[in-house]
DNA sequence: GCCCGCATGTAACTGGTTACATGATTGT
DNA sequence: ACAATCATGTAACCAGTTACATGCGGGC
């Protein structure tokens, strides 16, 4: 049960789309994985040079003197396909808002009503970029033939999204008597 | 933006409960918190030395001789407090099944279709799980007070875990047209 | 001329997992 | 007696973040 690093796979799933300076690969990774996905500079750099040295990518000059431009090659999307198809090992979870909502009982129910809020503001934000990217996959010429995947997970966020604003209504409800209270008459 | 570590918060929360072992702490979070936080032995035993050393917990001599037990001290329960208050920097989003659907493409819509069962599986079991909870946190006594926080937690799972599989049935549909399908006439 | 965005890289650090080693206690 | 569970700890390792250093090129 080792989990192995999924960063390869989300460079080379990147440059399997377009080649890319690795500047770029990193936007793409926030701009169009970014609500299932982040890598950092210090993460993809080196990578790419691994990736390199292993023959899955190669390196161009780009059109700027200090950049170049990688491209993924043939091993590349075979060694990418095989990626895909390992089986998956979903990291632990550590979800800090649960974690403070399980321990209410140490903070005022103000406090707790206060992260709730919270998450729905988010959970709101995200439905609103949710609703820019489909209307922009739509206009992507690119993505007409991906544009089924992406569209698949941005629908995954926004199930997910709605899932917090429900469980936020409901709980707002099964918590909000501050401790003493008593049940109607 | 400095992301602390949980790790103290979570330990402190389950002292918060009662006086436990590591050994007894590591199972509560795996039991309790299991849906939504993991710590490992090699995270719970420095923690536990290092919150000693802080006063914020003290050890006793335990029912067996190799075991001490763990007790919250007043000024653990104020830090604990503090810590909650914080504001929450989640972790950045790393889904897996998400990436592999995106990167769909690459790969044989057997493959992915088989990925969505195996979700819906976890989905389905996870709900189960969260069955029997409701069902053992009504029991404990222990958890009278605290079952509403327990309760709220365990919704948030169901309401993902139902938010899986809602997403699971769409994506089979919006996903199954393999590459050259027509519209129907 | 200056600022901003594009671009590359690395060093220090932290958080966290895994695997291993070891032994006590309890129940069957 | 034996197995399972309770219990503690550590060492090796890995993944990943953050911050820093540096420079090019285009637009205003």
């Amino acid at each position: 049960m080792k989990r192995t690093s999924q960063t390869d796979v989300a460079v080379l799933g990147a440059l399997s789309i377009e080649p890319m300076s690795g500047y770029r690969i990193r936007r793409a990774i926030a701009d169009v994985f970014g609500h299932f996905w982040y890598e950092s500079f210090g993460q993809i750099y080196p990578t790419l040079a691994r990736l390199e040295a292993a023959g899955l990518v190669l390196s161009r000059p780009g059109s700027r003197a200090n950049a170049s431009t990688y491209e993924i090659t043939a091993a590349g999307r075979e060694h990418l396909r095989a990626r895909l198809l390992e089986p998956i090992f979903p990291t632990p979870p550590r979800n800090p808002l649960l974690l403070r909502v399980f321990l209410g009982a140490n903070i005022d129910p103000e406090a707790i009503a206060g992260m709730l809020d919270q998450a729905e503001a988010d959970a709101r934000q995200r439905l609103a970029t949710f609703a820019a990217i489909r209307a922009a996959v739509a206009r992507e010429p690119l993505f007409a033939e991906l544009g089924r995947f992406w569209v698949a997970t941005v629908s995954a966020g926004e199930h997910q999204a709605r899932a917090v604003l429900d469980w936020v209504d409901e709980t707002r409800v099964t918590l909000s008597p501050p401790a003493g209270s008593v049940a109607p008459a």
